[in-house]
DNA sequence: ACTGTATATAATAATAACTACTATTATTTT
DNA sequence: AAAATAATAGTAGTTATTATTATATACAGT
């Protein structure tokens, strides 16, 4: 598989992300391609999910439920969990990317990057 | 399940996981609760572990390779995944405790925490 | 200590999220 | 247009975790 050829499903895949600000599972990304390509398969799906990942198009969540989401915006940028209605909601937040240099003043290996989260009320919870 | 009885096998389960600085996943544990007690189950290890959890007794901590990994250190520290070897240490840092207020900045709703944790490669691997 | 009742257990079956396999189809190369 | 190669649909298999159930254990009331 050295080669990536086009694919109308990947493509499909990479708009639905682009469009929607959900935060949408892998079988809710299967539904909805489903309505234009109704014998996609769910194992094409992830396939590709894990090639746009690797390909850096596509960001995954690891929600907190088990299973993974994905988010089509590839900036950079925080995610907020409402505890309440257990929404997920962007923030737009200054970068914090210094506490890698925090984590990594006494540590003998390399700290890369981070994960990080906020969670809290929503403003419809609060 | 409304009072919680003693059982010897829960009372295992938490002398493990504070004897140890290793993160095991559930199933590490199962292993080494078998040396003592040869036939304990992997569900009772399992729903053991959820009311640990829920009594703030051990940490639950999302590895990036599917399984969850547990903690009886339940003092705040923030972790470290290893990219390559799939370990989890411990991080030795100052907080960044700070990076609530940096989030609450422009959120209608309310930050009321955080969870992080760093990855790169670890003094082995790197 | 004895009994009754509620909780915990072991063993096993079931589920959920995801990955692997295979024959066929679509895309790209020549 | 034919050959080469990658992607797909459909299905089977894995892995981590949860549910079920009959039996065992803990503990409160006597």
């Amino acid at each position: 598989m050295a080669v990536i050829k086009y694919s109308r499903q990947r493509e499909a895949i990479k708009e639905y992300l682009s469009q929607t600000k959900e935060h949408p599972t892998a079988d809710t990304i299967y539904m909805n391609i489903r309505e234009s390509y109704p014998n996609i398969s769910l194992g094409t799906v992830y396939r590709n999910l894990n090639l746009l990942v690797e390909m850096g198009e596509v960001l995954r969540i690891n929600g907190m439920d088990g299973s993974d989401r994905y988010d089509g915006h590839t900036q950079q940028h925080y995610h907020f969990l409402c505890n309440k209605c257990h929404k997920i909601l962007d923030l737009e937040m200054e970068s914090i990317d210094h506490i890698n240099d925090t984590a990594n003043k006494d540590f003998p290996g390399k700290v890369e990057g981070h994960v990080t989260y906020f969670y809290g009320k929503c403003n419809e919870c609060k």
